[in-house]
Parts: structure tokens; C-alpha cells; sequence
RNA sequence: GGCGGCGUAGCUCAGUUGGUGAGAGCGCUCGACUCAUAAUCGAGAGGUCGGCAGUUCAAGUCUGCCCGCCGCUACCA
């Protein structure tokens, strides 16, 4: 029985590349997890986007020279190279920029509006009066009030490390003009957040399968109470308005259409098919399951904020699951592009295959602690696991059958126990890999799968086919046929994974390259072997130094 | 400062509701094998489970305090 799968994925600024923090943490999970159930026969779709609005977007611009579409526009390609080459499988990778995404959102500002869950009111921000605008608390510099540094931003000191408010600041200045700013009135719509309290505890506490952190770092918020949250901004880039009564220079803040976005792409994907009401099917169908996958930074906007939304908007369903993943940092400190931390997704494409990159990650993934990963771990893991174990078990065993059996796959005779072990082993194999992907526990499946490959060099250890075929061919054959359907089996399980190596083995195997079937495609003795190399290149040690 | 998470073998990590001598992968040592990308297989060494105190017949697992790291702290989303 199939079933209705949102697979929902956080949404990257479009102010810079992906790194490789960003790709283990929130977007090679959601890929294995998607594939996965594609294969099963599950109902998938998956969306994402650029996050074209907020404050890291006009700061780029700013830095760059040129106008937040055109820093979005730049950076968002270069996101999507990113997805091509790593084998990100989108449905649909859209941005925030879009008229649809638009239309959504002012459907939902109205929506909530009209249920008395928006309201106006008035608070003091400061004004640039030489530039003629509001001041985010980040374009606002002065002295700290606690260390005395005197380039603290409105919003943190950078040499004390506190927050701050704005109005904190001594001798206050404007990072655009450089004069002293002035508090001013200035009036904007608010999200009742506080209005979903009960509401928000009731669902979180049922959800007790939720990783640790999310579920309680929710429930925290919560305790500490949920005060009522800006949605608009005295700004020029975000989406508009959709009432007129605030007056011009208004726009929605970021935050609140970012998260719209889940709802509006899955709006977007349906409209390009021939059924533009598709999008209900994971939207509006209570038995619909939808999985957030965000990095633990994100998780109040997931499990607090959205939720509040969805439950304000009503008709819509609420997260299943936000398996948020913690941080992969390098040598301890976060990924991060503007610390110049880490290398971009794409600049170790330019050097790894893509599977290669996709293991190394894919076993050190952060599903429960921040996880450190050096260059020198990706080549050790990539040669001293993927190529030695899986890619080396599958060249042993299809070289030598080519070899010695016409480049065919050998006719086995009748099976000894060992021989059904192993296979049965195998399918053993599939299932619970498919219990981990179920459990969004990514790295155990993987490691199972990597385990079954190595039983499978111990049997060849075991059966030594090399010696037998020396005296009876016959029996050798049969072991390697064995070989071959352990490899078929693994060669599944490992798909969600390794989906490049996947088609090459296919081929080599005469199998369907789309796998449509969670379990183990039999290979028949006397298939053509076609073409048969080695799955992975081992890499040189210093192949990440340059 | 407040809140949450984390601190387990050289490295990266698992450890269900507290219960036989604390686990995995990699690395390392030794042995086997040689079909295979010097790959594979087997065995072994290696840990006062951050520290201190406490609860308990029994604690990596619960409580308190301390140290360290990470994130959030609502105007970064």
C-alpha cells in the first residue's frame, strides 16, 4: 500500500554556494530519503528553493555591487549545479522569487488575517535620516555598552560575543551613511504566535519519536513562552503586501514567506503538470506524511513557527517528522562560506566523483553530534571503505566471471547451504536497511549495507573460486553466480546512496538501470557482462590539496 | 547570563525503559590468502564511558555541582 510522501527541504540563501556542511546537513539526507521511497513505490515529492529575500541577500548585494535579483539570480544557478552533480533529485527546486511563491503568501497573510491571528502595532526602530531609510539592528554600529568595542553591529558584538538591541549601542552610526540614526515610530503586522501555545505543546508532546533536540528544544520555547512576531519590514526586498494600510515601503519579512515556500513549490510543481490540484494529495490528505529536513539551527522556525502557521491557516498538514541534523564542521569550526570555512559542494565535485563525495558524507552525517570531517577523512573513507570493500568486491567478482565464463554471468548448479546463506542473508540485508531509511537513521543503513559487502568477501575468502575453478569449474562458477546475486541485492540497498555507481553496475549487470523494486533483481546465468571496470577511482592522498 | 544539545577506544561514531566481563567502522599489530583498485579474510592490542559527589543490590545509562565544545537567545532565517 503506497504511500504519500512530502519531502520537504530547508531552503539555502541565495547569497553563496553550498558547502559541504550544508550538503550533510540538510540536503544529501533528504535525497537518500527520497530515493528510497521512490523505489518503494512511494508517492515522493520533493521541494525545495532559493531563499531569495532577508538581510544576507541585500548585504551581498550591497558587497557585490548589484541588485539582491541579480545576486539571487547568480547564486541560485550556481545552487543548482550544485544539485546536478551531486545528484540532488528535486521535483522541484524553485526560489522565493517567484509570482506564485507571491501569490501564496499573501493567500496565507490573508488567510490568517482574516482569522484574527494578525495584528498591527507600533514599535520604534531607528532611521537613517541622510539615507532615508530603516536600519535592520545589522546596519546599525556603534560602541558596545559591555566591552566598549567600537564596531559592534546592532544585533551582536563581534568582540564580546553578546547580543544586543539596537538601541543598546552607544554612539550609534548607520553602516550606510554613517549618521547617527533616530529612533522612529513604525507600524507592522504581527503573527499571534503566542496564540498557539496549547495547540503547539498538545502536538509536540505526542511526537515522542522526534530526535531529542528538536522535540525539546521546542517544547523550551514553549515553556519559556511564545511572544507574538514581526512580519513585515520597513524594507524594499521581500514579498509585498497584500493590504495597502500600512502605507508604502513595507514588505513581508523574510521569515515568514521563507517557510511558505514548502507549501507554494509544491503549489508551483503541481501547476506544471497535467493536474494542477496535485499538490493537495501531500498537502490536504490527513494520511499524507511530510519530513522536514533541516540543520538544528533551523529548528524553531520547523517545529514551532511553521506548525503555528499550518494550525492558523487550518486544512493543512502539520510535520510527521523534522529529523533535524546537527553540524559537520572542519577541524571544529562550522561550515561556514563567509568565515571561509570549508570548500563549496562544488569545488569537491571538481575534484571526487560524485558518489565518492556522496559516501564520505553519507557515513559521517550528524544525525545525533556535531561531526567533524578533514579532507584526509573523505580519501580515507572513500579508499579504505567504498572503493576497498564495495567497488573492489564488485570488480573481483565480475572480472573473474568474465574472465573465465565467456563474459558472462556463470549457470550455476545446485546450492550448497553456505551458498543460500548468503543470499538469504542479503535480502536479510535489504530489510534492514529499509527499517533505517524508515527511521531516518541514514549512516546505520549505510554502514549495513557496506557490512553486507563485506560478507560477501569473506564467502569468496571462504569458497576461494580462484582455486576451484582450477579442478572444478563448475562448482566456481556456481560460487560466483552467488557472488553476483549478493551484488545485485546490495547493489538496492545501496541505491538511495551511490545512485551514480548504481547505473554503472546496472549496466554492467544487464539490469534495469530505474529500480523499481525494493528486493533483489535475480540475475540469470549466461547474462552478457557488459563492459566491466572498476566502480570507483581510488584517489590519490593529495587529490583534495589544491 | 538564560535555554537546548553534546563530551564513550588513535580517528569518526552506536550504546533501548539503569542489570551477565563496554560496542562498530577506519587506523594499528600479527596471521591467512592472492581472483581483485598492494584490494580481501581472520585474530589481537587499545577505553578510570569529561571531572567530583550522590541515589541504587546494580549507572556510560538517574540526581546535583563543576569543566569543555556546539547551537539558539526572537531584527540571520
Amino acid at each position: 500500500m503506497s504511500k504519500t510522501i512530502l519531502v520537504a527541504v530547508a531552503w539555502p540563501y541565495a547569497s553563496g554556494a553550498i558547502h559541504l556542511g550544508q550538503l550533510g546537513g540538510a540536503y544529501l539526507p533528504p535525497d537518500i530519503f527520497a530515493r528510497y521511497h521512490r523505489i518503494v513505490g512511494n508517492k515522493v515529492l520533493m521541494v525545495s528553493g532559493s531563499d531569495a529575500h532577508g538581510t544576507p541577500i541585500t548585504v551581498k548585494a550591497d558587497q557585490e555591487g548589484i541588485a539582491p535579483r541579480d545576486v539571487v539570480e547568480k547564486y541560485h544557478a550556481l545552487i543548482i549545479e550544485s544539485w546536478d552533480r551531486l545528484g540532488i533529485s528535486f521535483d522541484l527546486y524553485t526560489s522565493t522569487m517567484t509570482s506564485n511563491h507571491s501569490t501564496v503568501t499573501k493567500d496565507v497573510f490573508l488567510r490568517l488575517l482574516e482569522k484574527g491571528y494578525l495584528f498591527k502595532k507600533t514599535t520604534k526602530q531607528f532611521y537613517d535620516p541622510k539615507a532615508e531609510r530603516f536600519l535592520p539592528d545589522r546596519y546599525v554600529e556603534g560602541t558596545c555598552p559591555h566591552c566598549g568595542f567600537g564596531e559592534a553591529r546592532g544585533d551582536q558584538c563581534d568582540n564580546c560575543g553578546r547580543t544586543l538591541d539596537a538601541t543598546d549601542l552607544l554612539h550609534p552610526r548607520s553602516k550606510l551613511s554613517g549618521a547617527t540614526p533616530v529612533l522612529r515610530d513604525t507600524e507592522h503586522y504581527f503573527f499571534r504566535l503566542s496564540a498557539f501555545e496549547k495547540p503547539l505543546r498538545e502536538w509536540l508532546e505526542a511526537k515522542t519519536t522526534w530526535r531529542k533536540p528538536v522535540r525539546n528544544w521546542a517544547l523550551g520555547m514553549i515553556d519559556e513562552g511564545l511572544p507574538d512576531r514581526a512580519i513585515t519590514r520597513d524594507i524594499e526586498w521581500g514579498v509585498e503586501l497584500p493590504v495597502d494600510d500600512l502605507g508604502p515601503g513595507k514588505r513581508i519579512y523574510v521569515w515568514f514567506d521563507a517557510v511558505i515556500g514548502y507549501l507554494s513549490a509544491a503549489i508551483e510543481w503541481a501547476s506544471g503538470t497535467d493536474d494542477p490540484e496535485a499538490w493537495k494529495k501531500w498537502w490536504e490528505d490527513p494520511e499524507a506524511e511530510s519530513y522536514y529536513f533541516v540543520g538544528k539551527d533551523n529548528i524553531p522556525f520547523h517545529a514551532v513557527i511553521w506548525p503555528a502557521m499550518l494550525m492558523g491557516y487550518t486544512g493543512l498538514n502539520l510535520p510527521t517528522d523534522i529529523p533535524a541534523n546537527q553540524f559537520i564542521t572542519f577541524k571544529g569550526a562550522k561550515a561556514s562560506k563567509s568565515k571561509g570555512v570549508g570548500q563549496s559542494a562544488l569545488w569537491y565535485a571538481d575534484r571526487l566523483e560524485p558518489d565518492a563525495i556522496r559516501y564520505a558524507v553519507g557515513s559521517i552525517l550528524p544525525e545525533q553530534n556535531d561531526t567533524d570531517l578533514s579532507d584526509d577523512q573523505i580519501i580515507a573513507r572513500v579508499n579504505d571503505e567504498l572503493v576497498a570493500t564495495w567497488g573492489n568486491l564488485v570488480n573481483r567478482v565480475l572480472s573473474m566471471s568474465s574472465r573465465n565464463y565467456d563474459e558472462k554471468v556463470p549457470t550455476p548448479d545446485d546450492l550448497t547451504d553456505s551458498d543460500k546463506a548468503l543470499i538469504e542473508s542479503t535480502d536479510a540485508t535489504l530489510d534492514q536497511v529499509s527499517t533505517y531509511i524508515e527511521k531516518v537513521e541514514l549512516r546505520a543503513g549505510l554502514r549495513t549495507g557496506m557490512r553486507a559487502a563485506g560478507e560477501v568477501n569473506a564467502y569468496l575468502n571462504e569458497q576461494e573460486p580462484w582455486k576451484v575453478i582450477k579442478t572444478d569449474p563448475g562448482r566456481a562458477g556456481t560460487v560466483l553466480w552467488v557472488a553476483i546475486q549478493a551484488i545485485s541485492g546490495i547493489r538496492v540497498a545501496l541505491a538511495p546512496y551511490l545512485p551514480f555507481s548504481t547505473t554503472v553496475l546496472g549496466e554492467m549487470l544487464g539490469l534495469d538501470v530505474e529500480i523499481e523494486s525494493w528486493s533483489r533483481p535475480e540475475v540469470a546465468g549466461g547474462t552478457p557482462l557488459n563492459d566491466v571496470k572498476p566502480l570507483f577511482i581510488k584517489l590519490d592522498p593529495d587529490v583534495l590539496d589544491a
